[in-house]
This record gives C-alpha cells, structure tokens and sequence, in this order.
DNA sequence: TATTGTTATACTCTATAACTATA
DNA sequence: TATAGTTATAGAGTATAACAATA
C-alpha cells in the first residue's frame, strides 16, 4: 500500500488541517467552481449567472414546478425566482402559465429554447471539466464524480 | 390554442447533462459546505467568516507574508485582507509587523491564538464532514478526499 | 514615480418586508 | 384570512478607486 501524496511538501511542517477536511476543500474548490463557469456563461453574453442555470437544471430535474416550488428546492428566496425567471422568460427558455386549478400559481416549463441553451451549458461544462480535472487519471475521476453525485444525492441537490 | 412549444413529451425524463458535470457539482456541493462552515463559525461567535479562516490557513501554509502576498494567494483584494486582518488581530489570531527592510509592509504571523483557533475549525470541520461523508463507504470517502486534493492543488488553493 | 497598506465608495447578490391578486 | 407572486427596500460581501506613507 503506497502511501498517499506525503511528499513535495514545504520545508515548514506544516499539518494537513484544516485543507485535510471535505467541507474546506470543497468550499473553496467551489467557489474556484462556480468562478471558472460564470466566466464561461459571460462568454454566452446572455447575461446569465449560475443561479439562472441551476434553476433550468432543477427545473428539468422534476416535473414542472411553480415558482414556490421551486424556490424551496433552491433553497433561495421567493422573490429571486421571480427576478431569475423574468430574465430566462426573456430569453425565451422558460414558459409562465397560470394555473388554472389555482390562479395565483404560475407553473414553469423548460421550452425548447432552454433545454438547447442547458445543452450549450453542459457542452462548456465538460470542457472545464476536462481543464480541471486533467490532474486525475480515468479511474480518480469517475471515483471522484461517483462520490461527488452520492454527497449531491445526500443534501438532496439536483 | 395550439401553442406549439416542444413540451409533447412531459419533462419528467432526466437530464443527466449538468448534473453530472464536476464544476457544476463542485459548485452546488461548494455553497452547501461553506453554508455550514459558515453556521460552524457563528456558533464560535467570534464573527469569523470563511474568508477570516481561509486567511489564517493561507498563512499557516507558508510563510509568513505581507498583505499583498496574501490577497494573491487568496484572489481576493488587497483591501478586503485589510478589514480581515483588523479583525483577526483584534481576536489576536494574527499580529501585524512592519518589515524593517522595506518599512511599507505589513508582514503577518499566526499566533498561538490564531494557531489554536484553526485547530477549533478543524475540529469542526471533521464534524460536518462525518454527517457529509455519511453515504460514503471508507474507500469512497478516501478516493474523494485524495481526488479533491489534487484539484485543489492544481489551482493553487491551499 | 511606483508600491504597500488604508480608506471611501460603489456594485453585486440575495433576503426581508410590504403589496396585489387570487383563494 | 391565508397564500402565490411581485415589488421595494435593505443588508452582506467584495471590488474599485482615491489617498497616505514609504521606496
């Protein structure tokens, strides 16, 4: 059993802590993350930040969903989705439809528009990907993506 | 009344897409654990942010540095290891030192203090990772940790 | 003149609270 | 009266730009 990376290390001991632990790591990979992808999506020149994204994605996880809805599987206020969805409405890649069951609901759907700019997302998605994890072999990154999508899983993410 | 939009077929198939990027995972897991560290650090009510801790395992990673230093090791403005470093020296974490040489910079050091308080946020760090980590089998949780740290080395972080 | 740290200001993101229309 | 969505306002966090001291 080879021992993990104890090597390289500066001449100053210095103790794992802190930068040994799961939450710190994937904290500031995250922001690092969510940094690279915002300058991607700047690229689109849609004006689109991460957060519009990830309600395509949550929206396009389930079924359709009203705004309440959808907030609470965000996790994010009631009156950010209405900004989020003002925009994606102008984009053309969601639909506003009023429940008629219940007319204080609107209930959103994902058009065709906005499940071809989720593709474009994903396509910029894996070339970052292969950017970042260019240190990994084959076998480390589906072990890392396998175990990344369990922790997603877990705290209930799309 | 025949708006045809493409939703003949219901959204409920899944997208794998997105979801099974690793920036995006990273960056959806990366707020969910800076959200706990961050809940971690106010129960210490010692008004600590991320950033305050990221600052000290900075500095605990190499030498001791000048503010400069620092803002570019974390990527973040000089201005804001300004007001970072006010209040950890106000905790008395780190200590401020003119360098004779060059008498414009400020070099920091971690104290004992500041040396004990990351020893508190790790302590705390290995706590919120066992409940992330529940899912995980021990090989899993090692192969992600060992994956994350050469990501994490990649770019620079600490 | 250039650079370090500091201060002052502005911007981005997001939440809370007030408002409207439906129920 | 209570709830979905919207609008208005406020706060946190951070960057940019002006400034002071030192090189």
């Amino acid at each position: 059993m080879s021992d993990v990376n104890s090597e390289c290390r500066p001449t100053t001991d210095r103790m794992p802590g802190l930068t040994a632990t799961l939450v710190f790591t994937l904290g500031t990979l995250g922001t690092v993350a969510t940094d690279r992808f915002t300058r991607a999506l700047d690229a689109f020149d849609l004006g689109l930040k991460p957060k519009h994204v990830a309600l395509l994605v949550t929206l396009g996880a389930g079924a359709a969903a009203s705004q309440q809805e959808l907030a609470g599987r965000m996790g994010v206020a009631p009156s950010l989705v209405v900004s989020l969805t003002d925009h994606l409405e102008q984009l053309g890649a969601v639909q506003r439809v009023r429940d008629p069951q219940d007319r204080r609901r609107q209930v959103l759907t994902l058009t065709t528009v906005g499940r071809r700019l989720v593709e474009r997302c994903e396509a910029a998605g894996r070339a970052l990907d292969d950017e970042l994890a260019a240190p990994l072999t084959p076998d480390q990154r589906a072990a890392l993506a396998q175990a990344l999508r369990l922790l997603a899983d877990q705290v209930g993410l799309p």
